[in-house]
DNA sequence: TTTGACCTTCACATAAATGTGAGGGCCTGA
DNA sequence: TCAGGCCCTCACATTTATGTGAAGGTCAAA
């Protein structure tokens, strides 16, 4: 697929999808008329990109870890050197603090939502919302 | 305390403890000469504040989550607004898609890691690390 | 053949989070 | 009283992920 049906189906501008090559974290091939040619594939991998530069990675980080990351592996076992091993151990440590981090503070709203709708019940047993004036 | 304790407590910059306070995400005081004045309570407010920034949230919604997630809290039921509860609700579910993104991609370094763990003591079943040459 | 909807590259613009430095005030200790 | 270390504000610079637009090529359909 082209350049535009990838990005309506991923939500994302052609521009970044122009930038997200240029970062190498996709490589489209080329059709014989210099238009940028898709595999299904690259839609899955959009989305994580979208998701993983969404929850504040960067780029650089992103480009080591998606690697790794495929199904069937892309990289293999003899290709990883122990500079990369340890970039990925610290990464994983990474993800685990934001994840963490993430979980509280949602887990902390997700409480006061909770109580607020507590309190809004006993005020207004009649389940409908707006208090009215 | 002053800037440069908080700074030194929280490994954030001087610089950046003013961009907070720009940002409206915390209000020191200030003594009569005119300097910052921390309470105690900052430090966690700064890591907090730190996290969520590096978990990719933008300093405004960050100054919007932030008084719900006090304990005791500093925003009560009476101020909030329908706006504000929506917002809240839609904040708690990206947080949420954020959280399972990330949960997805740190598992699939796990694993990655595990079977290179695995492969590595199959092959070096002495348990120390280094192929050597 | 022309129009319109795609695509290309290049380049400049923007917002957000940060760094850096200048110019200057406060305060403590020698 | 001066030096050194902290603080202040202001302002400009940088990086990263993005937007926007110009100038132009490709291609299908009218």
């Amino acid at each position: 697929m082209r350049i535009g049906e990838l990005a309506e189906r991923t939500g994302t501008s052609r521009r970044l999808l122009r930038y997200y090559e240029e970062q190498r974290l996709i490589t489209p091939g080329r059709s014989y008329n210099g238009y940028r040619e898709y595999e299904e594939a690259h839609v899955g991998r959009v989305m994580q990109i979208k998701g993983l530069l969404g929850s504040g990675l960067p780029t650089r980080i992103i480009r080591q870890i998606l690697p790794c990351l495929d199904k069937p592996r892309s990289i293999y076992f003899d290709d990883l050197t122990p500079e990369m091993l340890r970039v990925l151990e610290c990464e994983h440590g990474h993800l685990t603090q934001r994840i963490d981090c993430l979980t509280r503070n949602r887990d902390a709203i997700g409480d006061y939502l909770e109580t607020v709708r507590g309190m809004r019940a006993a005020a207004d047993p009649s389940g409908r919302a707006g208090a009215g004036s």
